[in-house]
DNA sequence: TGTCCGATATCCT
DNA sequence: GGATATCGGACAT
């Protein structure tokens, strides 16, 4: 069962929480990878000094995050890895969720916890690019998110997000970071 | 048009 | 712990 709009559009750090556990499907051709999400991180623009659309900055990449809850918005760091992220809330609210880590669900029994277990090793995995900027979640036919595992909140670890000390202590202090408890398959171990 | 630099991963010491 | 690969976007010129 396909997670709906209504979903996406409520508040982004109550939806990185909720994201954990869930399924993340990725068609490929008539092979089905499904990835379950084990780390996240919310980025609140335009408040949120950490968020590419912070102070409301719309720019040719960031355009994409001012579209309704429910749409990808993804690029590129360091010039070689994609970051895959969940567009959440309405147009006024340019905010976003971080998919930083996946636990792959296979039918047979391989266990790779290196595998999807960083925001760029993931999307090397499930082989997404550019192309999936703007896309639909609740229409598309390559990739959508279904319900998953429910996870207790006693199970949830929240803690400081990666990377963005750039965005000054106040905001790289704050714990938007977001994993499930004793998880092998979460980032920075 | 040019310069600067990052929401990372990996290999090195 | 540190270096570095590698490139598009942002913003200054």
């Amino acid at each position: 069962m396909r997670l709906l709009r209504k979903f996406y559009k409520r508040p982004t750090l109550n939806i990185a929480k909720e994201l954990l556990g869930k399924y993340l499907i990725r068609k490929i051709g008539n092979k089905k990878l499904v990835g379950k999400i084990v780390e996240t991180e919310a980025y609140i623009g335009p408040k949120d000094k950490a968020a590419h659309s912070f102070g409301g900055k719309i720019t040719k990449r960031t355009k994409t995050e001012y579209l309704i809850g429910g749409h990808i918005y993804i690029y590129l760091v360091y010039g070689m890895y994609w970051q895959l992220n969940i567009v959440t809330q309405t147009a006024e609210k340019p905010e976003c969720v971080l998919i930083r880590a996946l636990e792959p669900v296979f039918q047979d029994k391989i266990l790779n916890t290196k595998l999807a277990n960083g925001p760029g090793k993931l999307c090397q995995w499930l082989k997404f690019n550019k192309s999936f900027d703007g896309e639909d979640l609740t229409k598309s036919k390559r990739i959508w998110l279904e319900k998953g595992e429910k996870i207790k909140k006693s199970q949830i670890i929240c803690a400081k997000r990666i990377g963005i000390d750039y965005a000054g202590p106040y905001w790289s202090k704050k714990h938007w970071r977001f994993y499930i408890k004793d998880n092998l398959f979460v980032s920075k171990k």
